[in-house]
DNA sequence: TCGCATT
């Protein structure tokens, strides 16, 4: 007669649930954010750099959805936070082999709470556009032209060939999902400038998706500029347009298409 | 006087 033996149940359950991972406590924020990472660094090499901290999870490099290529950009997950909070200790701000650039290693935000940049920047249109922004099409074109005509002097460049775009090369159209657009360049903002001015200025234009004001890292002060990425080239001229030259307080702002700065002659 | 970057 066959016997069949039943094995303790309390062999079975503690592998099973209770005990599967340690509480969630200590695994809990073991994400870390890594920038300034070499191009050419790839996730193995990015895990390899890690993995002396302890067991990586997961592991990502962000890259530019046309090109291919890193935006120098990684999450690095770990198992325990301990370990996330060790490898920003012995990581952040290091050089990687031989890399001209230091890191930075960080804790990363939680990707589900996303700056709604994009929802504001839709929420403050709408309400800018009642009184200040292009109000239809045959109105924005009228302005446009003669503003164009201003910038660039009375027809030397007719509208219609600016419309075409020609003779934009090197100029800010950006790619990659979040950057989409054409980038502006806004020279001599104060150091106490902030992206709110950013907004106000070029949000009556038209659609705004980005602004960003570059500060010194220590100081968090202005450095003296900052960035625009508008959706449309025909508002974002307009806003060029408009804007350069146009007093803040005491200064005289400089405003116009970013260039692209890669291909120093 | 032309960047950051958040799966």
């Amino acid at each position: 007669m066959a016997t069949i033996v039943c094995p303790p149940p309390v062999l079975l359950s503690p592998p099973l649930v209770s005990y599967a991972r340690p509480s969630s406590a200590s695994i809990r924020d073991a994400n870390l954010y890594v920038s300034g990472l070499p191009k050419t660094m790839s996730q193995k090499e990015m895990e390899q750099l890690f993995s002396q901290y302890g067991r990586i999870i997961t592991s990502r490099i962000l890259v530019d959805q046309v090109t291919g290529v890193s935006r120098g950009v990684g999450f690095i997950r770990f198992d325990k936070r301990i370990e996330a909070e060790e490898a920003i200790k012995g990581l952040n701000g290091q050089k990687p082999l031989g890399a001209a650039e230091p890191i930075t290693v960080k804790f990363a935000n939680n990707p589900s709470q996303k700056t709604g940049q994009a929802l504001l920047t839709h929420l403050y249109q709408s309400s800018a556009r009642r009184y200040a922004g292009p109000l239809h099409h045959q109105t924005q074109r009228f302005r446009l032209d003669n503003l164009l005509n201003m910038a660039y002097g009375v027809k030397r460049f007719s509208p219609i060939a600016i419309d075409g775009m020609s003779g934009l090369a090197g100029v800010g159209l950006s790619g990659g999902a979040a950057g989409a657009g054409w980038c502006i360049f806004v020279y001599n903002l104060s150091p106490e400038a902030d992206e709110s001015v950013l907004w106000q200025l070029f949000g009556p234009f038209g659609a705004v998706t980005n602004v960003k004001v570059i500060r010194d890292f220590t100081t968090n002060k202005c450095k003296g500029f900052g960035f625009v990425t508008m959706t449309n080239y025909d508002e974002a001229a307009m806003a060029i347009a408009s804007l350069n030259g146009y007093r803040l307080g005491e200064r005289v702002l400089q405003v116009s298409f970013k260039t692209s700065k890669q291909h120093k002659a």
